[in-house]
RNA sequence: GGUACCUUAGCUCAGAUGGUAGAGCAACGGACUGAAAAUCCGUGUGUCCCUGGUUCGAUUCCUGGAGGUACCA
């Protein structure tokens, strides 16, 4: 068993993450990761509320603004490249932070992720093409002739899903499910894992506040700056998509702002609900430091008694 | 002050010749192994403004109030 730690933060969006993770990086002299799907790329800043130049400037953060949104970029992107600066950093320190909201990238990096081949270029586009214009029917007799096992598994009307899987099938010339071993993968790391709470009327104020907030810091230059690249999948993010309706002349400024304080209490909705049965997670509120480090510190010297215990052996 | 119309879910509204009601949006619950801030699925939460009357039975009809809108003064 490894004496290296990974303490892990989640939680929904505008809980107040990224203020904790700091204070948590300070108090133990380490660095932080973050797991989010949209700050990891360059162009977007005050819309994917990234941290601020003097958060980062106060503690190194790992996989933010490393990407572009023109690039292809995943949660195998995510979990190869996370894994890489892990593997660094364990090198000097015990403990590293993760945080983050996307809570794919959490569980892929802690659980382990099953080897998928990659697609290749345009496919996934054509079978996007072919459910525009055939309906998903079409989409459900192809994979009943390509991957009739994975059929059964999947959700027969979220045609993401079997977009995907026929493209893999495609691709690799092998059923999309003979990929799919589920198997729990080993980590050179333990994790603990921790789950930010607040009552749900509290979170949505501060949902609510921290939009406004992102206007005041000048999101709607950032937004128009990007307009061009509005098709791109980088961009079909919440926010973004309103504050271009309100370019293109669909809704008011005023309205655009209620719509993304809507969207992301959505948003919101759709983590606690990943986090809620995620299994075991500890929950904390996010001002807790003392439960916070308490329990971390528990940790730490269970880590040390076992490798003792090992050494005396 | 007068006349007309309106008052039903959080919002906008529909409805039944009298048998306690339903759409959209919102909200809530859930799924999710390569776009995950994405994508997808499920759920009606109600003093039908109040009061009295008619009736086996009133949210529906009648009386009287209250509030709103428009027009006339």
């Amino acid at each position: 068993m490894s004496n290296k730690l990974l303490v892990v933060i989640g939680g929904p969006t505008g809980i107040g993450k990224t203020d904790i993770a700091i204070r948590l990086a300070q108090h133990y002299q380490t660095e932080i990761i973050s797991a989010d799907s949209r700050q990891v790329y360059t162009e977007l800043n005050i819309g994917v509320g990234r941290p601020s130049p003097s958060q980062l400037n106060a503690i190194p953060h790992h996989l933010i603004g490393h990407t572009s949104i023109q690039q292809e970029y995943s949660v195998a992107h995510y979990t190869k490249e996370a894994l890489q600066i892990l593997d660094d950093l364990f090198l000097h320190s015990d403990i590293v932070i993760l945080t983050g909201g996307t809570g794919l990238y959490v569980k892929a990096l802690l659980e382990g992720f099953d080897d998928i081949p990659s697609v290749e270029d345009g496919i996934t586009d054509r079978w996007t093409s072919l459910w525009k214009e055939q309906g998903i029917e079409f989409l459900l007799n192809s994979l009943k002739e390509l991957d009739p096992a994975y059929l059964e598994m999947v959700d027969k009307a979220n045609p993401r899903r079997i977009i995907r899987a026929l493209a893999v099938c495609e691709s690799s010339g092998k059923p999309f499910s003979s990929f799919l071993k589920g198997e729990p993968i080993k980590r050179p790391f333990i994790s603990l894992p921790i789950v930010l709470t607040l009552p749900r009327e509290e979170l949505y104020a501060r949902i609510d506040q921290h939009v406004l907030n992102m206007i005041n810091l000048g999101w709607e230059e950032e937004a128009r700056s990007l307009y061009p690249f509005r098709h791109l999948k980088a961009l079909d993010t919440v926010g973004y998509k309103e504050l271009f309706d309100y370019f293109e002349d669909t809704r008011s400024l005023p309205e655009a702002i209620s719509a993304i304080q809507q969207s992301t209490r959505r948003y919101a909705k759709r983590q606690m609900t990943w986090w809620r049965h995620q299994g075991s997670w500890h929950s904390f509120s996010p001002n807790d430091d003392i439960s916070i480090i308490n329990i971390i510190d528990l940790e730490l010297e269970a880590r040390s008694k076992e490798q003792g215990a090992r050494g005396k052996e």
